[in-house]
DNA sequence: CCCTATAGTGGGTGCCTACCCACTATTCTG
DNA sequence: CAGAATAGTGGGTAGGCACCCACTATAGGG
């Protein structure tokens, strides 16, 4: 019979042995800390990243953005009738192709991106927080090399 | 306007430079395909860290192997069912409260149980692909920091 | 011009997770 | 021993996510 007050909350040793066990709780905890700050906007993460995605690649139509971001098309949709009502997207019908809506940020679209980053930055610092700036250096090195390579 | 082809799913740069960013993505890939292959079987991920506590820990109550896995004690109670009915743990009425319910698990658990463990270990492996084996013994040494430490 | 394909959209489904409450059985406290 | 607290359980709820279909509008190929 284990002492339930020694370490009530333990995780498993043989899990935490596991590197992707480890991987999938900091960052289901790095997501679910970003997520409940988004909220308080009625944002989601994609909404963060689909601003991001206009200010750092410029103009997509919606079905480009849909699958850069992996979204269903018809999920995109909805995300970028929230995205446009607050004003952040203009969405234009493209004149060579009348069935496409060309998405563009707006300057108040890249004024809410910085604040979002900013955002994501504090949690990000929250979580990172046992490292010293070598250790998080390396962690997102290696992160980086399983993301691009997997 | 962006080259569709040039890289029609490539993340946005700015998301890709925040570690919290591909935390929650390469851990979130990660658990998806384990939880895809426990699902073959109607398992769910709770359910092998249900049987992983028991092995390293050895018996729990209920409430005490609730609060360990972070889940309601409802929800584990409807875990410990299938588990039961498969025959991997034992729920015996404790003698001295008979309130309670001990969870021990059998050698038929303690041998999914390995198999499951076989199972992550491949997802692991998969995943990790990338990463030398110092790599890796960095990237777990890192991400338990934050484990522990966060 | 007809036929097929594509872009966007509205509406819906199913799964998972995480809750939460009511209820019974049992134990503990004063 | 009466009342409060606790363990387990059955049932329900709500949000997020991923997906899917039907439909309209538009474009492109033969």
């Amino acid at each position: 019979m284990i002492d339930p007050m020694a370490d009530p909350t333990g995780t498993p040793p043989s899990l935490r042995e596991l590197t992707t066990y480890l991987l999938s709780r900091t960052g289901k905890d790095a997501r679910t800390r970003l997520a409940e700050r988004l909220a308080a906007d009625g944002l989601r993460l994609y909404h963060h990243a689909a601003l991001a995605a206009l200010a750092d690649l410029g103009p997509h139509t919606q079905r480009e953005l849909a699958a850069r971001l992996r979204l269903d098309p018809s999920d995109l949709a909805k995300a970028a009738d929230l995205l446009a009502a607050r004003g952040w997207i203009d969405r234009t019908r493209d004149a060579a192709d009348r069935r496409r809506l060309t998405l563009t940020l707006t300057d108040a679209g890249r004024a809410r991106l910085a604040e979002l980053h900013a955002e994501a930055r504090a949690v990000q610092d929250a979580v990172l927080a046992p490292l010293d700036p070598a250790e998080r250096a390396a962690l997102h090195g290696l992160l980086l090399r399983l993301h691009t390579g997997g």
